[in-house]
DNA sequence: TATTGATTATACCGATCTGTCTGGTAATGT
DNA sequence: ACATTACCAGACAGATCGGTATAATCAATA
């Protein structure tokens, strides 16, 4: 048969957990239902409990998806040529497109743990998270930068996500990008 | 008679919303139900919606609420005859304390924008929040600071904020402190 | 061809949520 | 003495949630 094999056929859970990432992102995981992934997905409801063993399972997965792409994406948009000023800016510079955008939703792993309970399997992705981002900040930072000059670059990074994701302001996100730039330099 | 007037009788409005407060902010807005709220408080659940229209009302209040306190718990604790760095340690210290008490729970506004829907009318409050921070912390710091410092210390106060919530971290609070104390003797 | 496993659509279950309603009690004020 | 008000206790309604069960369909393979 010369019918044409399709050269994108996702399998039903890779369309789940595309569906689930957008929407557990865009809209928040409490007020996101099954129906409404499943829904979205075009997949059946028992297809999802074949593929995943409860919405935490699920959320779990969306959570390590968006780790391997925050770490894809800050690498992709990494010039390790420029010096490190640079480097850092334009990891700030990506939040403030997104707000700009209309499509910053915040960190979700952030999200995550303020909208689970403490018990939640969630959360140790979030503090595994945390740990790769200071990881990539000081590779970008450079060698020569001290511990604290990269936990000041970190907290002007959670800061500004938060008056990204609270106050909807990119000009913040930029002065935060300019303070942590003179962080960078001055070290 | 003689019998003892109660010297503390709060209405059921009251009790109602120290139980909020306290429910919403320690367990978060959407794993609390009514129920448990009229529960906490001893109160019938028609006392709630005779004083408030709907439970988003209720967390309306309880933001408007939080709100007042954090600006009386900012100004207890500042004293204005200390040199302007000491005045920003101390905002930070309290976080940090917090969380060594095991009793940080995160902004209630920042959370709050999380948990609730876009349309949510407790947003205003947060923005509103946002605005009196920054102002606090611009009063703390003194008239000949810069609006970039102000943005500074603002957002080190967000960023050490998630820290506490999300890795519980105390040490990087006080990290984000003495990076904002640099700011404000530098400035 | 027969079988097996994955997928689909949908009905259903029990729990929980917000919000309403009823009915009774105690205090207050005219 | 009576009306009003505030309050409590709990049942109830309607919706939504996560999750399960049933039954039909399709595809690949033995």
């Amino acid at each position: 048969m010369d019918s044409v094999t399709p050269v994108f056929a996702p399998s039903a859970r890779t369309r789940l957990l595309m569906s689930a990432s957008r929407l557990f992102h865009e809209r928040g995981i409490n007020a996101t239902g099954i129906d409404l992934v499943v829904r979205d997905a075009g997949v059946a409801k028992a297809s999802l409990y074949n593929n995943f063993a409860s919405k935490e399972a699920l959320v779990v997965a969306y959570l390590e998806q968006e780790l391997q792409c925050w770490v894809e994406n800050s690498s992709a948009l990494d010039d390790p040529r420029k010096p490190a000023r640079d480097r850092v800016a334009a990891l700030f510079e990506a939040i403030a497109r997104a707000v700009e955008s209309h499509t910053f939703y915040g960190c979700p792993f952030t999200n995550a743990v303020i909208e689970l309970p403490e018990c939640a399997a969630g959360r140790l992705v979030a503090v595994r998270y945390r740990d790769v981002v200071r990881t990539h900040i000081a590779g970008l930072a450079g060698k020569d930068v001290s511990s604290t000059t990269v936990s000041g670059l970190a907290l002007l990074y959670d800061g500004a996500i938060t008056a990204a994701k609270v106050a909807g302001d990119a000009s913040l996100v930029r002065e935060a990008s300019a303070l942590a730039q003179k962080l960078v330099v001055e070290s």
